[in-house]
DNA sequence: AAATTACTTGACTTTTTGGTCACAAATGGG
DNA sequence: CCCATTTGTGACCAAAAAGTCAAGTAATTT
């Protein structure tokens, strides 16, 4: 049996045995090869013999702990997601403002994503796969993950209650606006001028956005708010 | 030989000639067939088998029309952003205040996206390769025009002459807002609700990114206007 | 209507890739 | 030191996909 389920290791002291050392750096090496890979061909082009090369391991070490591609991308995926969400939750702790709260988020997207480029292509991959029919599954739950986490830091921020559907909007509007502003500024300029151009944006991203919010609560929220209870439950994650 | 080169028909008076009008079509067929799979299978997933089989077509056809997969994809691309280029162009025609312009080319992107979904994710999938170290050739030349487009309609309004890298700026800020939040949108509720609900959040949307111009040029153009000059060409196409 | 040209076909070959497996090597306990 | 277990291997097989082609059909010219 492989290794997936946590190894029943007595060794629960400190140096997880010479073996289980060795098998999670095996693991791990498959990991970063596997994320190399696909930002360098995408998902599908991508080969299994590709990933093992790159890791400098058999093929055969590959299906001994994967058992296939989709596999992996979703745990890339969920693994950089969790980062990601933890960065932004552990930044913001203790930020009262709105203001301040969006630029923090906005702050850590560029950080983030600036010192792991890997990351980024397979965030925006990872999106691109969404939208198709057959898209590979278990990838969706982490976005919606990321989404909650932002929509709930705003939500304990302002002062008021808002409808689950237009915060769900708001999360959408400032991860669609720094990642898309990303990927097009990535394909007209160098990389090392996008988050320095990014960076010095961020004033007018951060007022822009907050009077964004601000705009679409009192356009929209404050009139149906009594109304939304109804449809409350409308963008929520399915289960 | 293949009918890529324009035929040398005599005909140029009126219908075509039934042959031509014959062969567009099957072109066509293929054509569309290929942009569904792609929409519903990613770029790479999508066999040319099963392109010929949605267009109801023998496999030897599609090599008589096409040399390979790649290069109907940059076909399709560069099509629909033809079009797109187009129905921007059009419709801001005549307008003269900065506001004015941004909520036309927001307003168009929505209406474009909304009706044509397969063309969304061809949008969003090309970008999604450019990312990559390998991605499709000849895709990068339509989302530079289309940028630029942008940037030239942004220019004729504001009455004075701004930095390229600036205009590029904004160029990416309104492209990379609106497929942001759409696709951000998509995965977290039903299609029918994203285009309301971007409609509805137009308003806040224009004036933000009004504001978000202004902001930059004031905070970063002003400053630098001077010494933009020498890097000029930095985001220019290269060609 | 014969001949020429344009288009269409699907069976076939070739290449690529995913996945398996019998065996080799490393590790750790007794 | 030997044995049991875990980890690692790459040749091998089968499935799938790309791409070719000889032979067909349809249209157009003469």
């Amino acid at each position: 049996m492989g290794p997936t389920k946590e190894k029943n290791i007595r060794t629960t002291k400190k140096g997880k045995s010479r073996h289980a050392r060795r098998t999670r750096a095996t693991r791990l090496k498959l990991l970063n090869a596997a994320r190399q890979i696909f930002a360098e061909k995408g998902f599908d082009t991508a080969t299994i013999d590709d990933i093992t090369e790159r890791a400098d391991v058999g093929k055969g070490t590959f299906y001994y702990y994967f058992p296939d591609k989709q596999d992996v991308i979703g745990e890339l995926i969920d693994g950089m997601m969790s980062d990601l969400i933890g960065v932004i939750e552990k930044r913001c702790e203790g930020t009262r403002e709105l203001p301040d709260l969006i630029d923090t988020i906005v702050k850590v997207h560029i950080d983030f994503f600036s010192s792991r480029w890997d990351d980024f292509v397979l965030y925006f991959q990872g999106r691109a796969d969404l939208q198709l029919v057959e898209s590979y599954s278990g990838i969706e739950m982490p976005f919606l993950r990321y989404l909650e986490s932002i929509e709930k830091l705003v939500d304990s921020v302002i002062d008021y209650r808002l409808p689950s559907s237009l915060l769900r909007r708001f999360g959408c509007a400032v991860a669609g606006f720094v990642s898309g502003y990303y990927s097009f500024a990535v394909i007209s300029s160098v990389n090392e001028d996008v988050d320095k151009s990014l960076m010095n944006m961020r004033g007018a991203f951060v007022s822009s956005l907050t009077r964004f919010i601000n705009e679409a609560l009192s356009a929209d929220g404050a009139r149906r708010l009594s109304e939304e209870a109804s449809e409350e439950n409308e963008g929520k994650l399915p289960g």
